[in-house]
DNA sequence: GATGAATGAGGGTTCATTCAT
DNA sequence: GATGAATGAACCCTCATTCAT
C-alpha cells in the first residue's frame, strides 16, 4: 500500500469517527441539551472511550461548532436544491418551503439543540447568522428588487420582505419545537397553505368581473 | 405603625427582592444561559449574598419558573392590550402587532433567556406551549372561523391561519435574537409592513376597473 | 418591687427560656441527632427565633454541653435515690437496677443523642467518663472490696466488679437503642433477672441436703 | 498477559482502593464522626483526590454502609471462630468472650465510628440489629434453651439471658471508647473475669461438706 | 431583649480534561 | 491510537452566626 493510500484511509477513518462523535453528541444534545450532556455519555453513544472524543475534538464546545459546521453545509444543499426548481412564482415558493420544510424535519432534533445553544451563546448565534442566514437574504433580495420593478410583485419593502418568508419558517419550526403537535402533523399541508396565504394574503378574492 | 402597615411593607419588600433578584438572573440567563449562569453571579448582579438568593427562591430551577410566570403574566397583559384595540381587520392586525412587537422588544433578554433554555428543557417548553401559545390559538380561532363564513378572508385552514400569525412574529424575533440588527432598527416599520403582507400577500394589486 | 426581686425575676426568666430551649433541642437531637437539627429547627420547636438561642447559649456546641451537664444532675439524683434503698445485697441491687433503668427511660432520648455525640466528639465522651462514670466506680469501689473481706462477695477483681455492673446497663440500653424492642417490652422483668444473674450466676442451684 | 489475568488485577486494583478509602473513613470517622468528616479529609488520608472517592463510591453514606458490610463481614468470621472452640461451658464462654473482646479490639475504630453513627443515624442502627445482633441471638437461644432443660443452666428467661451476654460485651466496649483507660489495659484479664462471673455469680462458693 | 433577614464559609458532588498504560 | 482512571476546579445549596431594627 502506498503512502497516498495509506494516507487517504486514515483520513476516511478520521472522518468516520467524527461522524460517530457528531452523531451520538446530535442525539444527546437535542435530547438533554448542550451543557446537560457529558462528554462520557457522548463516549458511551458513539462506543468509545472518553479520552478517544479528545483524539478528534479539542474539546467539548469544538462538538457545538463542529455541528454548526454541519448544519451549515445542509443548509447550503437545501438552498441549491431549492433553486433548482422553477416555474411560477408561487410554484416556486411551494417548493422551496417543501423543500426547506422537509430538511428541517430531518434536522429537527440538531436545529433543537443548535437553536436553544445558539439562543444562549452569542458567539454561536451571531455565527450562524453571518454564515447562514446573512447570505441567504442576500441572495433573495436582487430577485425580489427585480420581481418588485417588473410590477410582479407589490412594491414592499425588499429588506423587510426578504425577512419574512425565513421568518414565517422559523417560526413556524419554533413552534413544533415548542410543542405543537398540530403543526408537526399537518406538516406535509404547509407548503399547500404558505405560499398562497404569502402571495395572495388573507383578503378573500376579489369577485372578477365577468366569470 | 400598625401591624397591617408592617406586613405591606413586609410584602413590598420581599416583592422588591425577587424582583431584584428575577431582574439580575434575566439580564445574566439572556448572556450566558441557565446553565451557564452561576448562583453567585446572579446574587452579586443583584447585590446580595449566595445565600440571600434561597430565602427568596427555593432553588435555581424556580428563578427559571418564575420568569416563565412572569412571561405568562406579561403576555396576559399584551393580549388584554390587543383586544382593546378595534376597527377594520387590517388595522386591527397592524395595532396588534404593533403592541406585540413593543411587548417583545421589552421583555427581550427575558425572552431570549426564555427561548435558550425552553428548546433545551422540554419541560419548560411544554409548559410554555400550554400556557400560552395554545390559549392564544383558542383565542383565535373562532373570529377567524366566522370570518370566513362571512367572507371576509379566504377559504384557508384555520388551525393554519391560527398558526401562521404568531409563527411570523415569533420567526422575526428570533432573526433579531440571533443578530439580525436590521430589524431591529426598522422595529417601528413592521406592523405597517407586516399587516398589508398579512392580508394582501406579495402578489401585486388587481388593477381597478375604471382608474 | 426591689431590685433584688427583679433580679431573681430576671434569673428565673433565664432559667425558663433555657430549659424551654433544651426541651426543643433535647427532643430533634434524639429525633435526628446533633448535627442534622439545625438552630432554625430548634427555635421553631421552642417557639423563639434563631437568633434568640444565641441570646441563651454562646452556639450550638453549647447546647451540648448543657445537656450534658442536665444528665449529669438527673444522673446524681439518680445515684441519690439508689442509695436510699437499703436491705439485702441482692435486694439493693434489684432496687438500684429498677431505679437507674426507668431513669434512663425517661431519659432514652437524651441518651441517645447524647451518647451518639459521645462516641463522636471525644471530649464529651471523656467529660462524660470523668463526670459520672469514674464518680460511679469510685462510689462502689469500696463497698465492694468491704463485702469481700467479710466473705460476703466472691473474690473477685474489685476494679472489674465495679465496671462489669454499669456495663451490663449500659449494654442494655445500647441494645435498646440499636431498635431490640423485645428489651423494650419486658424492660419491668429486667432487675428481677439481672440481680439474681449477677449474684447467683447462671450455673443451676446447688442441689440444697435435706429439704 | 491474558484478559483473565488483567480482569484479576483490575478487581485487586479496585479492592485494594476501596479497602485504601474504607480504611481512611474508619479512621477519620472515629476521629470525628461522619458528618464532621469531610470527602476532601477522606481523599487526603487515603491518596487520592477528591472526586477519585466518587469513582468507588457512589456517594458518602455509600461510605457507611460498605464499613457496615465490613463490620457483617468481620463478625461473621468471629462467630464462626467461636463456635470452632467447644469444652465445657464456662471455657467455652471464656474462649467466646476472648475471640470476641480481641476481635473487637482490633475493628475498634471501625465499632466507634459505626456506633456512634448509628445512635444518630436510626436506619443504620436498626440494620445493624437485624443483620448482626438478631441473628446472634437467634443462634444463642436454643442452645440456652437445651441447656435449661438439661438442667445444666438455672431456670432463667431464655430471650433475656441471650441478650445478657451480648450487653456485658457491648457495654464494656461502650465504657472503653467512653475512656476508661483502666477496661483497656485489663483487655487480657476480662475473659477470665466475667467467664466465672456469669456462671457463678457475685455470691461466695458455698461451703464444700467434707473439705 | 427579641427578631429574622442577611451573610458567606464550607460541604457533597459533577464532569471536562489529562495522561500513563 | 485508544483507553479510562485520576484529577480538581467549580457548582449548588445549607446553615451557624451576626446585627440592624
Amino acid at each position: 500500500m502506498t503512502d497516498k493510500q495509506a494516507d487517504y484511509l486514515q483520513e476516511q477513518l478520521i472522518a468516520t469517527r467524527r461522524t460517530q462523535i457528531l452523531e451520538a453528541a446530535t442525539t444527546l444534545f437535542a435530547e438533554k441539551g448542550f451543557a446537560r450532556t457529558t462528554i462520557k455519555e457522548i463516549a458511551q453513544a458513539a462506543g468509545l472511550a472518553e479520552g478517544t472524543i479528545y483524539l478528534y475534538f479539542k474539546n467539548k464546545d469544538a462538538l457545538l461548532l463542529a455541528l454548526l459546521d454541519q448544519l451549515n453545509e445542509s443548509e447550503r444543499r437545501a438552498v441549491d436544491l431549492a433553486q433548482a426548481g422553477t416555474g411560477g412564482l408561487e410554484d416556486f415558493m411551494r417548493s422551496y418551503l417543501a423543500h426547506r420544510l422537509t430538511h428541517m424535519q430531518q434536522d429537527m432534533p440538531l436545529l433543537q439543540a443548535l437553536l436553544g445553544e445558539m439562543l444562549i451563546n452569542n458567539k454561536l448565534g451571531q455565527q450562524y447568522y453571518e454564515q447562514i442566514i446573512a447570505p441567504t437574504y442576500a441572495l433573495g433580495l436582487e430577485p425580489f428588487k427585480e420581481l418588485i420593478a417588473r410590477g410582479q410583485m407589490r412594491d414592499l419593502d425588499p429588506a423587510l420582505t426578504v425577512r419574512a418568508i425565513p421568518a414565517l419558517v422559523l417560526g413556524l419550526l419554533m413552534l413544533q419545537l415548542l410543542g405543537d403537535t398540530e403543526l408537526e402533523n399537518r406538516r406535509a399541508d404547509l407548503p399547500d397553505f404558505i405560499a398562497p396565504l404569502l402571495f395572495k394574503g388573507l383578503n378573500p378574492e376579489p369577485p372578477h368581473d365577468h366569470d
